[in-house]
DNA sequence: TTGAAAGCGCTAACAC
DNA sequence: GTGTTAGCGCTTTCAA
């Protein structure tokens, strides 16, 4: 299996020039004559000579690979940002390690200390949930970290998303538009702060305006999965809930799905809305109202911070908000 | 932002042993007395040194990084086979460079010599259709490659995967036993040899058994996505088919919803099977009866087989076809 | 415009 | 059990 590599030294000698010169060539330098260019050029062309990126690394101290870390590639929403994050570093040349975390903060933990093992010149980071632990980790690395369609609540850390809580509030405030006042809140883990701190936010700014008196036996804590969407369906339906906010998009095709076979029709007996956009949204009978998010859009505009930050440029603005909208599907009645 | 670098020297210095001993207790090598690994870990510790990679690849010539070329980490079952090869790679210490190819042969030529730059130690390939080109580029790469979910019909490269033949003969017999007689075949582009070389052979054996004669009419070649199947659906409406396999869930699922729309009833008028298992299969109503196939472990499998190769361990079986099943759903109609 | 030479941080003989 | 010493293949001053 051994194939013998050439070497730039290889080529030099090949070309009867420096090894400095054909790195000059490799590597675009304008201050070489045309002729020794095309000189080196056809002898590497001939030895069919590949630069090894890891002894460049090495010794220019640039990986050109980011870090991406990613809670399930699995998960259609984080998948999305995930393409947008390596179009974009295609584009500038940068490849990306791709590992999953689960979301698991210690998981999370170990898998950037690999990352800043193996010279990453930048992370990107995908989860629900920083804490202490992690944004100590994010400071002592020694590359830039962005997050992507995830939130810092201390804001420490550059990061592209959309408005969590104005757009929790904006649906709750259509839902209670249309008569609605027991909407419940189908989220994940209250630990994380994307639900704790925006979307409940958002949901009791919503209420507040309204004058109807939080209740937090509505809010409910599961997975983003279709099978806790339809195990929280008979919950809900006890609940005497009559329309439903839900922060995942395979979790309301499993609430809406456990709904319709029960007998509650969705959307006369319960109104569902639901987050991220995906097509999932599309494929269930009724389709699903939903939040919509530039999913591509927050991934290419991390991976575009992270390539300043990588360059020691300043950023315009630290915290990206991109604008999200809401689009009416079967799953709520027609607008009022 | 520069931090400075502590290095196996500054440990070896503080340690007062030399950098080789240093590399050994790094590397659990056993020929270190307890009492100096102890001293030259708590100089590790104090200095919170951390082994670079890239230094180390360059010596040992192994980055303990594989690559990982797919169409679209968007598409719901190379994610699954993705996060098979993930997990399984990190059990083994393994990173992953991540890089879609959205299938191009071009793009694919690009991916995979950047990963050869990169040294990475393996590639996983993922992708519809393998011609000569790349062929030819994984003989010249000096890494293993194996192909995940992948078919390579002259068989020069180790694979993971389904008997795909198999299970649409199976699937199509089922269906003419049931008494179809036009039976349309939805599938992605017949340059792919999945399609062409494979589903499509399933197709005619299955036919050819029951003595009905093959109708290439009745091949659709269309796109993998919930949009091509609904632009298809009318396509297939007019052919008079009763029946169809479709070769994406996605596909399947915008098939299935468009019939519904029109008035065609799944499965009464139209009987849908689809190919992948994906959780979209389950989304749709009515539900889609499909191959199953173990898309982790098809990921699993092949990271597993890269794993040996490069340790320059024999395969036990260069071509590895697990088992698939067929799981009926509300698309076709109650067996007979 | 080109070359010489000193590393980048680590591993891997080889010697002791 | 431990140290010495070459490199790994490339970039990058610094001189010429």
């Amino acid at each position: 299996m051994e194939k013998q590599t050439v070497t730039i030294y290889d080529v030099a000698r090949e070309a009867a020039v420096s090894m400095a010169t054909v790195s000059r060539v490799v590597n675009g330098n304008p201050n070489v004559k045309p002729a020794t260019r095309k000189k080196v050029l056809a002898v590497i062309e001939r030895l069919d000579y590949r630069p090894n990126a890891v002894a460049r690394g090495l010794a220019s101290k640039r990986s050109t690979t980011v870090g991406v870390i990613i809670p399930d590639v699995t998960n259609i929403y984080f998948a999305a940002l995930a393409r947008g994050i390596d179009d974009i570093a295609m584009m500038y040349k940068y490849n990306i390690i791709l590992t999953n975390s689960d979301d698991a903060g210690e998981q999370e933990v170990n898998v950037l200390n690999t990352l800043m093992a193996k010279q990453v010149d930048g992370v990107i980071f995908m989860g629900n949930h920083i804490d202490d632990k992690l944004r100590a980790e994010f400071k002592r690395a020694k590359a830039p970290v962005v997050l992507a369609g995830t939130v810092d609540p201390n804001n420490e850390t550059p990061s592209v998303n959309i408005d969590y809580a104005a757009a929790v509030e904006e649906v709750v405030t259509n839902l209670i538009a249309r008569g609605h006042k027991k909407i419940a809140l189908a989220l994940g883990s209250l630990s994380q702060s994307i639900n704790a701190e925006y979307r409940l936010t958002g949901y009791k700014r919503a209420l507040t305006k309204a004058k109807i008196p939080f209740d937090d036996a509505l809010v409910y804590e599961a997975g983003y999965s279709y099978d806790a969407g339809r195990k929280l369906q008979p919950v809900i339906a006890d609940s005497g809930a009559t329309a439903v906010f839900v922060g995942d998009d395979e979790m309301a095709a499993g609430l809406i799905n456990a709904s319709m076979e029960s007998g509650i029709n969705v959307p006369d007996d319960l109104e569902v809305v639901t987050s991220n956009d995906t097509i999932i949204t599309q494929i269930t009978r009724p389709a699903i109202t939903s939040i919509t998010q530039p999913l591509y859009d927050i991934g290419a505009v991390a991976m575009r911070m992270l390539t300043k930050l990588m360059n020691d440029k300043e950023l315009d603005e630290k915290t990206v908000t991109l604008p999200y909208g809401i689009v009416r599907r079967g799953s709520t009645k027609s607008a009022d």
